[in-house]
DNA sequence: ATCTGTGCAAAGTCTTTGCATTGCG
DNA sequence: CGCAATGCAAAGACTTTGCACAGAT
């Protein structure tokens, strides 16, 4: 149960920091071997896995991609652009406990939390794509 | 452009609206199978795939697991047990359009939905965790 | 000294793709 | 008939795992 404080691990949670914006496993992986060249994928996955289950990192699941790491821990929203594929938190926005409780109501699940991904166009993708043409952007579904 | 009314694109959405409770990739072609056995896997993919895009179908990305694929099209949430895994819809709870208005204010995206997965304990697994003891349901992160 | 964590590579899961062929329109 | 869609199998992206060994406690 006692986990080992190894190098690997201390890395791994420092990779994670470091790069903040919601790293993919490869991307920490990539970030460590900078300084660490011996560490191997499969460390890096199985230390990610268990700092989410120690509850020191969190797991946030992208539609299409690879899972992304999170050093924030506190619950908050993501949004996704469907031009560019962005991934971000939503900042200024808070997180409704509420809902949780509601639905709990209508479903009689015991609640542990809920996950929201936005979906939308970026500013940036907008503008290029006004530029290019008044086109179809935010059809996708994803 | 314009899409060919194949026989093994019928049979996917067929399958889809047959199984209805948010199949995977590999349980269409399970069910197709069962009568049309000379579909092939990646046939399945594209049909599931060119469908999404013509809006035919929704497609729900799972955490820790396969894309599945949904016939119902007005917009709705999901919910996952975190003991059992199971996925299902979040009945009489609306979708709130409201959320999106917002976000987009705070964020400038040209928004277009968002997806909630709200994550639990079902009401079987409770039962089943009261019998075996009080221990840590609910503290998965996913 | 113990026994978890590591490195490595192989394998597993889910999905896409190249290519020759089929069959819808 | 022409070209999009199919079947098949191979490959691709992401992740987990078996095993022998290293190193934290």
């Amino acid at each position: 149960m006692a986990k080992r404080n190894t190098i690997q691990r201390q890395l791994v949670i420092a990779a994670v920091r470091f790069l903040a914006d919601h790293p993919t496993a490869e991307e920490v992986y990539d970030r460590i071997t900078m300084e660490y060249p011996d560490i191997s994928k499969g460390t890096v996955y199985r230390n990610l896995n268990s700092l989410v289950e120690s509850g020191l990192l969190g797991k946030v699941s992208v539609p299409s991609g690879a899972d992304r790491f999170d050093h924030i821990l506190a619950r908050h929203y993501h949004i996704k652009c469907t031009h560019c594929g962005k991934f971000m938190n939503v900042e200024n926005f808070e997180y409704i406990p509420d809902m949780d409780e509601k639905v709990a109501k209508v479903t009689n699940y015991k609640m542990n939390h809920h996950d929201i991904v936005f979906s939308g166009v970026c500013p940036e993708c907008q503008k290029l794509g006004d530029e290019v043409n008044g086109e179809e952007l935010g059809n996708d579904f994803n």
